[in-house]
DNA sequence: TCATATAGTACTAAAATAGTCCTATATAAG
DNA sequence: CTTATATAGGACTATTTTAGTACTATATGA
């Protein structure tokens, strides 16, 4: 199914609610009632965020998160890699050597290139887009331009 | 992680296999001794991909596997497909009215902008990019194109 | 008719994920 | 300085998903 994780999706959520709002600070309890995430699922939410500089946190009373930086600087790539770690498609792509076969597979290059791709389709798509409704957004995405040569120029 | 199912893994492994003698039968024994998966986890492979019309079966002795279609003619997103069923990053993309949220939901649109992108890049790649090794294929993967306008056309 | 190979399904074991809870620490206000 | 409030960090349990295996049925060539 090529799926990200549900904490994945309530953070997309958490996220643009506070990005509605991006100069206040926002306590986990508000996010509860504002979403209907449950709370403790919420604050293991926020804090994973905070621990990769995604929010910024304010303890105590009167405290809250806040975004670390403006929606448009913060993408799906980044928050998808604060939940769940490194994006790889295959084992062999996040953690090296635990695969048996890595020194016979062949085509290990290959999914380095797909997991570009997605990488990089993961990168477009920034918070201030999130915020906005799609009728309004009207992003347009094109198909990533595959070319290929003889040579052996891999871009990056 | 966001990261494909070992069997899809394996099934690309097997795939490419296949698509190096694109005209022989295959049998799920021969596979086996090829790639050094599990004959059991091999069989299962090789069922779901004829089951999703990527391969051809022949049963019976002398039977085995084939491509049922020219190796460029067949791409990651359809073995993903075939493995792991239809292709969503969240759970109301492949299963609609399974989220509590939805009808309050005010990101599945965006979702759904992020699906078409990931779809993209992985309908980009081919069984044939995958026969060849990455030097001499040197597919140069580029930046997918990401425009705004205050107009609602999205791009198919 | 027999050996070989796939089809389909059911089942078990292992791993990942989701969700909850508890204790410690920081801060503002009275 | 005490109290209420809020995050930090970690541990734990239950659930779900995935991986892997096994068994029976069916088809085919010799």
């Amino acid at each position: 199914m090529l799926r990200v994780s549900k904490l994945t999706d309530y953070a997309t959520v958490i996220l643009t609610h506070i990005a509605h709002q991006p100069d206040e600070l926002h306590a986990a309890s508000d996010i509860t009632q504002d979403t209907g995430v449950a709370l403790p699922t919420v604050s293991k939410v926020l804090k994973l965020l905070a621990k990769a500089n995604i929010l910024i946190s304010y303890r105590g009373s009167k405290g809250g998160y806040a975004l670390a930086n403006k929606p448009n600087e913060t993408n799906v790539a980044e928050v998808i890699t604060a939940i769940e770690g490194p994006i790889g498609m295959t084992e062999c792509t996040t953690s090296e050597g635990t695969c048996e076969q890595e020194s016979s597979c062949e085509i290990k290059g290959n999914w380095n290139l797909i997991n570009r791709a997605v990488y990089t389709a993961l990168e477009a798509v920034t918070l201030a887009d999130m915020v906005a409704p799609v009728r309004q957004q009207a992003v347009t995405v094109g198909l990533p331009t595959v070319t290929k040569s003889n040579d052996l120029k891999v871009e990056n």
